[in-house]
Formats: C-alpha cells, sequence, structure tokens
DNA sequence: TTTTTGGGATAAAAAAATCCGATGCGAGTA
DNA sequence: TACTCGCATCGGATTTTTTTATCCCAAAAA
C-alpha cells in the first residue's frame, strides 16, 4: 500500500471536522479533492473510514478511529521529521575563519580542509594563518573562533584540545653516515652543524631538548623559515631537527632530505585545537571542530602511527 | 516543509546503493526521477545530502547521513501504518464495540460473551447497554458497528436482522390463583392492578396488547426498572407482563414471582441484530453477528424454545 | 596524451495524479 | 413542496512525476 501523507491529512482533518466540506475549506481545496482523497484511501487499505450521514457529515466507524489516531502519529512524526531537517540545514551552514600554524597549515589542512568541503558543503572555511602570537591573539579577539596549532603559551582563558603528539626526528642530508642507520641518538650529533628553526617557541623546544640529554648543538644557522632549514640540510649544510614531517624528500629548491628516528625518548609536540574558554561555539565551529578531532583519530586521516616519516632514504 | 515519503524512499535508496542509477533499477524508475526528486529534497530543507563524484556515484554528506537515518525511521513508520490499516480490513483479530438493550443484556450476554471468547479469543468485545435511541444513535454514528436489540424504531439506515421471537408472559404472585394456572387470557386479569414497565417502547407495546383485545388495564404502579417491576409483583402488588423471562423465579430482594403464558397469541417482540445499512463491516463484527445469529437458531444456546419460563411454580 | 566509460544533470515530451467548478442526489427542514 | 446541506461524480484544466534522449565531466584506460 502506497500511503500518502497528503491523503492522511486530509483523512484526519475530516475526522477533526466531521464535516468533508469543512475540511476542504481549512485546508485551501476543493471539497472533492477531499471527497476523492478519502474515498481512494478507504479503497487502497480496504477498510471504511467514514459513515457518512446525508446532509449532516461524517462519523468515524470504528476502526476508522484507530486507523486516524494511528496517521496522527505519523503525521506528527513527518512534521517533526522536516523540522529536524530544516534545523540540520542551520546547523551545517555558515562561514568559519579558522587560525592554524604557519607550517601546520602547509602540511595538514589541504586534505583537512578538502575532506571537510566534501562532508560538509554547506559550511565554507577560510583559514588564517599565523605564528602562536598571532593566533592566540585572534582567538581570543573573537576574530577566529577556532585554531590548530601547538599546544605553547595557551593562556589560561583558551582551551587547548589534545589532538595528536609529533615526536621528534632529525632531519639530515641522505649522504650524511647517520642518514643509512635506522636510528640515531642525539650524541650521535654534538658535533654536527645544527640548524636552528628559531620561532619564538620552537626555539626553546629544540635547546630544550638537547639540554634534556646535557648536550650543547653547535648551532651553524639560524632561520624563522621552516622550509628554508630544509633546504640548506638539502644542501649538505647541517642537520635540523622537525616534527611535522613533509611527506616528501624533495625540498622546494629540488635537494633530498633524510629524516632519522631519535633513539632517546623525547618530549613530543603537542597538535591541540583551541579556542576560547567562555564562549559556547556556534553550531558550525563545533562540526568544524569534531572533524579536526576525528581526523587525528584512530580511524581518521591522521591517525597516530600515519604522521612518521614514511620513508628514510638508506 | 512538505514531505513526500516518494522522495524519501529515493533518497534512502541512493543512499544505501551508493549510486542513482543503481537506486533507480531497484525501484524500477529512470534514473532522472531519483536525481530529480533527490534535488528537489535538497533543496526544500536546503541541506546537501549527497556529494555527487564524477563516475563514483554518490557519497552522503555528515548531515545526509543524519537525515536518512531518521528518514528511514519514518519510512518504518510509514510501512508499519499501511501494514496495519490493512490488516484491519481482512482481521479476524481485533476489538469490536456491540451495543445492546439493558434487559436483554442481562439475560442474554453473560452465556453470549462467554461462549463467543471462548471460540474467539483474539477478538475482544466491548460491551454498550443503553436504551433504544442510545442503541440506534451509536450505530448510526458509528460509535458501535453492531447491536443486540428490540425491532423498535429503526430507521431507514439501520437494518434489523431478526433473531428471536418472545412472545408476553403473565408474571404473578406465586399464590396469585392465576398462578395456579397452565395459561391465563388478558381478560382474566381486567380487575387485577397491572404494573407497567414504562419505558418509550415497552410502554406502547404492553398497552398495545390490551388495546388488541379490548380491554383497558388498571394500572397500579409504573416503573423505568424491570427489575423493579418484577419486585413489586414478588410483594403482591399486582401482576406485570414480559417476554423477556429471568431464569429464576427469585426477585432481586429475595421473593418469588410466577409466569403463565397467555392464552391469546397475542404480538411477540423481536429480538434482533442492528447495523448500518451503508457500512461493510470489519470481519471482526461479521464473526459475531454471525455468533449472535447462530446462538438464536435451532441448534443454539438460546433456540427457540428454549427461551419460555422453565418452571412455572404450581 | 587521447579515448573510453561510468554515472549524474538537463530538456522536452508524455503520462499520471490532482485539482476545480458544475452538477447530481438524497435526506432533512421550512 | 420547495429549499438547504453536504457528499459523490464528471469533464476538463493544471501540476507533478516519469520517461526518453542527450549532454557533460572526471576517472580509467589505451
Amino acid at each position: 500500500m502506497n500511503v500518502s501523507l497528503r491523503a492522511l491529512r486530509y483523512v484526519v482533518a475530516t475526522a477533526d471536522f466531521g464535516n468533508l466540506t469543512e475540511a476542504a475549506k481549512f485546508l485551501n481545496v476543493s471539497q472533492p479533492s477531499i471527497s476523492a482523497a478519502v474515498a481512494q484511501f478507504e479503497a487502497e487499505c480496504g477498510v471504511q473510514i467514514f459513515v457518512r450521514h446525508h446532509a449532516k457529515g461524517v462519523t468515524t466507524t470504528i476502526a476508522g478511529t484507530r486507523i486516524i489516531n494511528e496517521a496522527r502519529l505519523l503525521l506528527n512524526h513527518a512534521r517533526d521529521f522536516g523540522q529536524n531537517a530544516r534545523a540540520m540545514a542551520d546547523e551545517v551552514r555558515g562561514e568559519i575563519t579558522v587560525g592554524c600554524f604557519w607550517t601546520l597549515a602547509t602540511h595538514f589542512m589541504p586534505s583537512l580542509l578538502s575532506d571537510f568541503a566534501e562532508s560538509h558543503p554547506g559550511i565554507s572555511v577560510s583559514l588564517d594563518e599565523g605564528d602562536q602570537a598571532q593566533i592566540l591573539d585572534a582567538i581570543i579577539s573573537g576574530r577566529t573562533e577556532l585554531a590548530f596549532s601547538y599546544e605553547f603559551a595557551v593562556p589560561e582563558e583558551v582551551v587547548a584540545e589534545p589532538l595528536a603528539e609529533l615526536p621528534p626526528y632529525v632531519v639530515l642530508h641522505p649522504d650524511h653516515p647517520l642518514a643509512q642507520r635506522d636510528n640515531v641518538r642525539l650524541a650521535d650529533l654534538k658535533d654536527e652543524p645544527f640548524i636552528l628553526l628559531d620561532l619564538p617557541h620552537s626555539r626553546d623546544y629544540f635547546l630544550g631538548l638537547f639540554r634534556s640529554v646535557g648536550i650543547e648543538p653547535k648551532i651553524a644557522f639560524r632561520s624563522k623559515a621552516y622550509e628554508l632549514t630544509r633546504g640548506l640540510v638539502g644542501h649538505g649544510r647541517g642537520y635540523t631537527i622537525q616534527n611535522v614531517m613533509p611527506r616528501t624528500q624533495t625540498t622546494h629548491d629540488g635537494c633530498r632530505v633524510a629524516a632519522v628516528p631519535l633513539v632517546e625518548r623525547l618530549e613530543p609536540v603537542h597538535l591541540v585545537s583551541l579556542r576560547l574558554r567562555r564562549q559556547a561555539p556556534r553550531p558550525a565551529v563545533e562540526v568544524f571542530a569534531r572533524h579536526l578531532k576525528e581526523s587525528f583519530s584512530a580511524s581518521g586521516v591522521f591517525a597516530p602511527g600515519t604522521l612518521s616519516p614514511r620513508v628514510t632514504i638508506r
């Protein structure tokens, strides 16, 4: 049987008014429409719903009463469904701006944003890259509602939700003897020239690693540009340490580098999502936050383990 | 928003197959039908349900997945509703309400209902006792689908199917001289005090009996309560006339009465089943109607002859 | 590259479902 | 007897849905 909600609406209205003509008036259709729909419905389900009284409207039969009560439930269900679906539109539609740490952006955002755009076509995301200070400032001022960054210098009014932990790797010229090994220890690098990514927090982090094993690195270069440090390594000017590893060994200027794990269990960096503590996120923001979290969960594109260097040239 | 179950079915099938073309094949419609329905549904609820992949079918968006799950529930609800409505048509299980005249109920219904409950455990019967006007009103309005009553004042739109004919009996105090006789004639009662059951139609019937033999009864009491008239007889306040005879000589307050046949062949009352002319009865109702008819047939519990008084005290 | 192919979108015509106004009809009502 | 109320029915208009044929684009294949 092919239930039609239209017919059901007509039948229920008729029962409510006890009279096709009034039901028709109420529903803004003609009386014959109701008559036909009711008759067809009765024929389809094989049960007489109404007793017709000449010049005195209709009354429902016993079976009719039961059917009508159930029909009411179904119509309510349908109404709720419609409202729900509609409400969902508001939730999954909107524009959001998310802050993102420079180096993380290039590595994670392409697939992150691409997947999100596909599963949430109603939400447009614009990215606001910057350093930690800019990111936090944007969060606090409300310019961005969510950010993806490191757990550095997070003030009290911002909450950091952990997403992933990235241990440090040594990045070497592929021809360097140590690049052939399965792993190295920091002590092995003691006399090698170190190329430092000299950004506010990264500086402290990297030097802290050496300090934790009692070694003083020989800093040969300092640079504020992530990709530049790799370029210097590619040209054999020394080694560097990185936590976020590009999925390629080729540097921007065409040289190659190799990444080797460290033997020591050194402090990893923490990737987090940031948002203002005292602010209920808009639904669209909430949705993106969930997407972020899922991407770094066991079933996501950036599941733990997939973040290590894929290939180490030997 | 005007949800259409048709569109919902298309959308859900599409999600199931991940591919409009197969969904169309499955639903025996053309692929453009699905395409159009899906597009319209998305437009109506303002949410994109599917992501179209070129040459690789479609996948559901996050919002789409949620909507589709709810749509499944709604479709199931609709299916159940349809099956239910349909089942009601050819159902020998169900609930029926039968109307019944007050005095007939106490006399016939106990065994009638008891037998029926035994032979048709799937059908639950609820009784709606009342006077003739109430019974007919319930039938006409559809509140009851069948009634058991007298053939009084039956309007054109109601059909009365004869079940039994009950001749009148004289009910006397057991010590009354006439109570010893095998039968009496109305003329014998001319000067006795008559106790009249004063209900709308019974009044006319009883007085009509006297009129038909040219006698004017001496009305000593009038009462609307059947059992009260017997009580008065039991207390020696006069005689009354009854067609439906309890299977006991003891009245509610402990006195005894005797019933004696009448010599004259007077108009009997007609027990009938009543139902609306222009209504196809549900199977369950049909079954009860048949049970009623059989109970009053030659092989039934209330076969003709068994309705006479069993014992007359002499 | 170029070609093929799979599968959704679109357009126009056809079919079906609905709708409406007019009208019929039966039973109450004046 | 005439009139009104209210459901049923009919023919034609209108709107929805379906279909057929075709287009179009990206992925796969050559």
